[in-house]
DNA sequence: AATAGACTAGACAACGTTGTCATAATCAAT
DNA sequence: ATTGATTATGACAACGTTGTCTAGTCTATT
């Protein structure tokens, strides 16, 4: 019924508490017969550590926590997930913790978290974790922190960070729509504050210049990363005189918004205009037609992320699970579907 | 720098520690003057219990823990923030935990996860909610759990409950097509593993016998919470010779599934068809026309649930914060929307 | 005025683990 | 064989809190 305790282990492997104790935590000075004599003792009592215990004690907790402030339920629950299933095979417990990304007592906020939930360190998802001034900030405080940024490469920043390299992945699917036959091709941002809206603008812009065709400063128009507000920036191209012939929607949503536009104006995708999102959310294989679009593998950089905050304070519990460093950078991978084609004549 | 301690409000409050104890532990055997010394001492020195400590000594612990299989991630993000706001204002941890309702050892495994992570008690959410074979089997060991069920009323089952009356809203929204004129109704069933779709069967039908209408079988599809059901099933409708008027899709997925399979086949919504969904989910706002559907307080579902599952425990913990049986139980909004008008003449 | 009962408060141990320090066992080199 | 260094193990305290038990201080009743 109860639970089994060290001490339990140590009367059935004939040893002090403290032995069995640097059996669990991979200490060195332990003499191989006896590791395997207690290592028994625990698979026999399916011995797990007490936690509470655990973090009550030492200087060392065993706890995480994952902050973050991201109206998209999808990436939330991916990111969740991926934190979840590394916590539980590192032996972690895991905090959640949505937050205001705008509060101004957001910084006190999380170094009480940290605090009074005991926790080894935070994991911060975007946009909180493009925020210098804050990471900075818990940084001065000695808090263990890793960050899903945005971005190509790390920037020696003041956190270990994992980076999505969306500007490549934007470059790779502007690259398909010009491939396409398209010239005139629409970017429609989203949030200034998400570092994903100017590094995928930058590979849009990247792969028009590449092809030696013009950026339009017209065709590249401010907003955010709402249904409504791709609903409505398309409304306004389209009634425009100088028409895009293809959309590139800064996310699914703006892409989905885009393309209710459309239909709205009797046009069809993409028969009168290619549509493309970014995310690969339910949005982008939902909508009729389906959307071309970008896909994170958003659980994998979770976990990454979570192996580097570990890896970074306790190098030996992480050794042999994630991979050097290249195995920081993610490129989104181009998923082509229905809402992009050639471009027709008029 | 450090975190303040039971033992400095102790110090500043000139009293014993188990007194500072008492006072947190709103226990009644203290003097009011007493009281205030140490209430001013806590809000002084910014004193909050350490969790940890707490668990660890108690046979009661302050933790809760969170169990979903839901493949809505909007659901599951609002079912969080319910819960975990609620945790706050009580002072409970959250240990959030997705998990596989069809594994054969789920049972064990949350009955580890309360031994391990020393939960006080299991949120259950749909469908796990509604087994009752694991509802039961983990009160048989003496776990306590509370569970949100769609249904009407207490049935006064091993656990307490909190009630999502989806037979009433269905029937609301089934009325309101009625009104419309409709009387081919179509049902696009979800899982019957959720008990939301037979209670929302059950309100369909209850309004067409209500107002004299024949229940129709071969109007009442089986299928699943999906686009694809939704659109699979609603592109067999429309195949068929006598094609219905409206269809009722048991969430907005279906719904929306509905919609495109509509569209795909050239018909106006709600011109020649009218469409309804459930649940308000953001797939029915963003739709075009958005979906008339209805509404349920997820959070504030959450939120009672949590109430009622400490308040299972320790009583004089909630006093005040949830209403008494009556708040127990909750009846989704009819939203109209575009997506239903009246039937037009063929 | 004495005393039972209720109320209030404190001393102390205990929860399960790890950090510190001391000690025992082993080994290499003289 | 003895020393010295190294490795392996154990005894004990401590983390911050609450449960148990005891003792003191009132109030009410006789």
């Amino acid at each position: 019924m109860s639970k089994a305790t060290i001490k339990d282990v140590a009367r059935q492997a004939g040893v002090s508490l403290k032995t069995v104790s640097r059996v669990i935590n991979n200490e060195p000075t332990v003499r191989t017969e006896t590791r395997e004599k207690v290592q028994e003792a625990i698979n026999n009592l399916g011995y797990q550590p007490d936690m509470a215990a655990r973090n009550l004690r030492g200087a060392t907790s065993y706890a995480v926590g994952l902050v973050y402030d991201n109206p998209n339920p999808y990436y939330v629950v991916d990111i969740q997930q991926g934190v979840l299933k590394c916590c539980r095979e590192l032996g972690y417990g895991l905090q959640i913790h949505p937050c205001d990304a705008a509060s101004p007592q957001l910084i006190d906020e999380l170094a009480d978290l940290v605090l009074h939930s005991r926790l080894a360190g935070l994991v911060l998802a975007p946009p909180i974790s493009e925020n210098d001034d804050i990471v900075q900030a818990l940084a001065d405080r000695g808090i263990h922190v890793v960050r899903i940024v945005s971005g190509a490469e790390a920037p020696g920043g003041p956190a270990p960070a994992v980076h999505v390299n969306d500007r490549a992945a934007a470059y790779a699917l502007t690259d398909h729509l010009v491939q396409l036959g398209h010239r005139r091709i629409a970017f429609l941002s989203g949030e200034e504050e998400h570092r994903s809206t100017p590094e995928r603008r930058a590979g849009y812009e990247a792969a028009l210049r590449a092809h030696g065709l013009p950026v339009d400063p017209a065709l590249i128009l401010p907003g955010r990363y709402t249904f409504d507000s791709g609903f409505n920036r398309t409304q306004a191209l389209l009634a425009g005189t100088d028409r895009p012939t293809a959309i590139f929607g800064c996310n699914d949503e703006i892409a989905a918004g885009a393309l209710a536009a459309t239909r709205a104006n009797g046009m069809t995708v993409p028969g009168d205009l290619s549509i493309a999102g970014f995310e690969d959310s339910p949005f982008s294989r939902q909508s009729s037609p389906p959307l071309t679009t970008a896909a994170q593998k958003t659980e994998a950089i979770a976990r990454q992320a979570m192996l580097r905050l570990i890896g970074a304070m306790r190098p030996h519990t992480t050794e042999d699970m994630g991979a050097g460093p290249e195995a920081d950078v993610f490129v989104p991978n181009l998923i082509v579907r229905p809402s992009t084609g050639p471009v027709t004549s008029r």
